[in-house]
DNA sequence: CTGAAAGCGCTAACAC
DNA sequence: GTGTTAGCGCTTTCAG
């Protein structure tokens, strides 16, 4: 019995107060030494970080976050970690929040509402001090964000946002991706373009068939119901939409897909059927996904700066910490059309090696 | 003045006391009755469940964190996250996780020993329950991991692990996935192999290698130090590589590359260089990047289970924060040979759609 | 320049 | 079944 206490105290982490004893000391003096400020005489302040290190001291966040009332955590909720354009906004968000000294916590919604709403409540519990937020495809409530707002917890939406809160957001230029790649294939002389949509109750896939749509009207051409199909997007429904177009009495001979991974899916089942890209037919997809500059043909696409937009996402979220000010900003990143070969009947320009 | 403080107070989160004060009962009582502790009645519970309700109570985890000497954090530490391979494990962690009611937190260290060493004491600091692990490529000293044994606070590593470190590690049979590559290129009948390595200091990649030797020397085939080559395994390296093994006075027909990315970038330099593949020179991966299934020819390539990895780790830490145990285990998922076109001299097996 | 004391919000012996 | 009390480890007035 005597014994275990023995192991468990010297077992047990030191604290500011063992150091003020051994030091003969109070607790507080070493906390403003530890904090190096700048009321305590160097040689006492020398001689606390001295023995701190020997006694291989280390501070106990939880404790000073609860004095505090920080956590110094910045949390962060995305779809899925494992997609590339997620874990890099990540990337960009950790880099930024490390070095103001934060930390990050993930979770991911598997774009599940009710796993967001989980998520998002035990955020909440933890204390974050802002929180970063793409929202699930299949999410239509938002009561779990509005109490950010309404306990007035910076909070910044990304990429899929919700309109009817107020407060930062940072979005890529759906509507001009999807204008542009639209009238990108009209200039390499396609006709009558089809698009793969996302689910429209998303901003951003309904940005990119806006400018998909808009983008058809500025040159004349009518907009046709049947070549518009939406879905998830995940590869399986880039196939089931690609056969569907192609049945039609007047099947497309170019698409714009909502996707790379549709893209792909849809490019490998038209070549399976003998259908050259891009000759006989044009295919742009959406994200820049790593594969999509190495596949054969290579995949047309719209560049996301998807680390970028995790930097700023953190920047802004650290701007609502220090200012917990009322007016918001919604940044517009800009996109990039990246012409491959997929949709380009002439010249190859881009090189890989 | 009096009127901020007035905000201020109303702005607060509400505590048991509140609740407690209102109720006119104990804060004790309150704290038992959201814990369904079952020593308080019924009614009582329900009472104060509904008030927290109307009230907007959140617990305060940090409070309760450090009264509990527990944060229900687990960290986890890689290279990148912006790595299919990573991210996928970080979501394995993160589904195991979140169930058993922990918060994962996430940093990356870039490869860089520094920042990793910051990252950890920062864990360290932020009191995490338990540590999950990949070093850094350039990582050599290991104290800062040691303390985490020291104080016996669970660690665990996953593929980049600490031979010194006595914990639960899992890796995958690096192994048993070069020597399978090497005799399926043998099997395929290529003569002269060669082989990409990565850092050698990295257990992974001195398996990888080691079976590589093992298997030509089983087949009789000695090992040709000019024909291996170390390096990052980033895309330049492979073209680099590639190129010094094309510029030998007997140069090989076929390449194990230590992963995906050198598998592709040396594919495309051959390929530009007139050289066919699978037919004059066959080309095997490593890791099963997205990419390498797509990309034409497809790359044959050893898939490692990321999520399962993933799941496994935040079992292990799981479990070692339950059982403080002493006894450790070091878990070798398998690999699995992925067979396509970049090393295939017959016929293709693999169908997309 | 340093110390004493109070308290962040919650929990858990220990009482009754 | 409920209340009292004493902290978890740190910060920060307020005193001196």
């Amino acid at each position: 019995m005597c014994f275990n206490q023995l192991a468990m105290h010297k077992k047990s982490e030191p604290t500011i107060h063992d150091i003020a004893r051994e030091l003969k000391i109070s607790a507080s003096t070493v906390s403003r030494a530890l904090q190096n400020n700048p009321r305590i005489s160097q040689k006492t302040r020398d001689k606390i970080r001295e023995l701190a290190e020997t006694m291989g001291y280390r501070p106990n966040t939880l404790a000073s976050n609860l004095r505090n009332k920080k956590s110094n955590t910045i949390g962060i909720v995305v779809p899925l970690i494992n997609r590339h354009f997620f874990s890099s906004v990540i990337s960009g968000v950790e880099e930024v929040a490390f070095k103001a000294g934060y930390t990050v916590v993930i979770s991911q919604s598997n774009d599940l509402a009710n796993k967001e709403i989980a998520i998002v409540q035990s955020m909440f519990a933890n204390r974050v001090d802002g929180l970063i937020v793409s929202i699930a495809m299949q999410s239509t409530t938002f009561e779990h964000l509005k109490i950010f707002k309404k306990r007035n917890i910076p909070l910044v939406f990304f990429d899929r946002v919700v309109p009817e809160i107020e407060t930062d957001k940072i979005v890529v230029d759906d509507y001009m991706g999807g204008f542009r790649v639209t009238q990108h294939l009209i200039d390499q002389g396609y006709q009558r373009i089809g698009h793969m949509a996302g689910p429209q109750n998303l901003m951003t896939y309904a940005d990119r068939k806006n400018g998909y749509a808009d983008a058809l009207k500025k040159n004349g051409i009518p907009y046709d119901e049947s070549l518009v199909i939406s879905s998830t997007l995940i590869s399986e429904s880039g196939v089931a939409a690609v056969q569907q177009m192609m049945e039609l009495p007047n099947p497309p001979d170019a698409i714009f897909c909502g996707n790379d991974t549709t893209a792909l899916s849809a490019m490998i089942y038209l070549r399976n059927k003998g259908i050259r890209i891009p000759e006989d037919m044009g295919i742009v997809g959406f994200s820049n996904e790593p594969f999509s500059k190495v596949v054969s043909p290579s995949i047309s696409t719209i560049a996301q700066p998807a680390f970028l937009m995790g930097q700023k996402a953190a920047e802004l979220i650290l701007h609502q910490i220090a200012h917990k000010g009322k007016s918001y900003q919604t940044v517009v990143l800009p996109t990039e059309l990246i012409i491959r070969e997929s949709s380009q009947r002439k010249k190859i320009t881009e090189k890989l090696f």
